[in-house]
DNA sequence: TCCTAATTTAGAATCAATTTAAGTTGAGAA
DNA sequence: TTCTCAACTTAAATTGATTCTAAATTAGGA
C-alpha cells in the first residue's frame, strides 16, 4: 500500500494515522490493535473510524483481511501475493514470499472455477520456542 | 470420528445427536448450523451443550476447528490430513484430499519449528457461477 | 469562501462465543 | 436400594469483536 495509491477517498487525518500505523507495522494487526495505536495519538477517535477505514482501504484492494484467529479480523498491508508462516502458540503471522505450484488435479474441481490459492506453515516460533524450554520442568501448554 | 472413538466422556443424547449431525453434514458447519439442526429433536437443548460438545471432541481430536470465516468458527470432522476448496460468494467449503509437497526453503523459516501446513483454494463453485450467469445482465457482486 | 457529500463520533445494537450458577443425571460406593 | 459426587445440561448474564445509527464535523471542489 502506497499513500498515493489513495486518491477517491478523502485523506483525513485520523485515515493517515491508521495507514502509517499499517505501514510500519507489518505484524498484521487486528482492528484493536490498530485503535490502541492511533487513538494515543487522536484520543477522541471512535472505534467506527478504524473499521471504516480498514473497511474502505480492503475495498480499494490496499490490504488484505485475513481470516487466520477466529473471532477476530487480522489485516495485511502487503498485498503482494504471499503465504504465511504461523506460531500456534502466540498467533504471530510471518510472512513467506516462496511461490509453490499447485496444480490441484481435475477430479478434485468439485465444478469450481479456481481463481487462486494460499498456504498456511504452521509452527512455533523462536520466541514460545525459547520460552518453552526455560519452563520444560514445570511445563504446561 | 468414530462413535466409538468417544471412551472418556459421557455419551449423553445430545452428544451423540450432535456427533451423528457432524457425520452426516460435512459441509463444515458453524456452531450455530449445529445448534438449528439438532434443537429440532431437543428443543430444550441450550447453546452452551453445542459449544461445550464441540470444544470436548476438539480437544479429544475427534474434529477440527476452522478459522476459515472471520467472526465464527467452523467444524470438520474429517480429521485426515487435508486441504480446502472455499468459494468465494457463498463460503461453502469442499474438502482436497491431494497431497502437496511444500518444502519451505531455510531463509524463510524465520527461527520456526514447523510442524504442518494447510492449502486453502479459492473459486467460485458450481451453484454460485450458475446463478451468476442468470443475472448476467442486471450483474450485481 | 461556500457548499455538500463524505467522514467522524459516541453510543446503541448485534452477533458469536464464553462464563456462571443452579439444577439434573448417572455410575459407583455403602 | 439409596447416597454421593463429578460430569453434564440449562437459561441467563457477560464478554469481545464488529456493525449500525443519527447527529455533528470536515475535506475538497465549485
Amino acid at each position: 500500500m502506497i499513500l498515493s495509491d489513495i486518491t477517491d477517498i478523502k485523506q483525513t487525518p485520523q485515515r493517515l494515522a491508521i495507514i502509517e500505523y499499517l505501514e510500519l507495522n507489518r505484524v498484521h494487526p487486528s482492528a484493536l490493535d490498530v485503535y490502541k495505536a492511533v487513538s494515543e495519538k487522536f484520543p477522541t477517535m471512535s472505534f467506527a473510524t478504524v473499521y471504516n477505514t480498514l473497511e474502505k482501504l480492503k475495498e480499494k484492494r490496499l490490504i488484505i483481511e485475513l481470516s487466520i484467529d477466529t473471532g477476530k479480523k487480522r489485516f495485511d498491508c502487503d498485498t503482494r501475493p504471499h503465504h504465511h508462516l504461523i506460531c500456534v502458540k502466540c498467533r504471530e503471522i510471518f510472512d513467506v514470499f516462496t511461490e509453490f505450484i499447485l496444480e490441484l488435479p481435475e477430479d478434485e474441481f468439485q465444478g469450481f472455477d479456481i481463481i487462486g490459492n494460499h498456504v498456511d506453515f504452521y509452527g512455533i516460533c523462536k520466541k514460545c520456542k525459547d520460552i518453552e524450554g526455560l519452563g520444560s520442568e514445570q511445563n504446561k501448554d
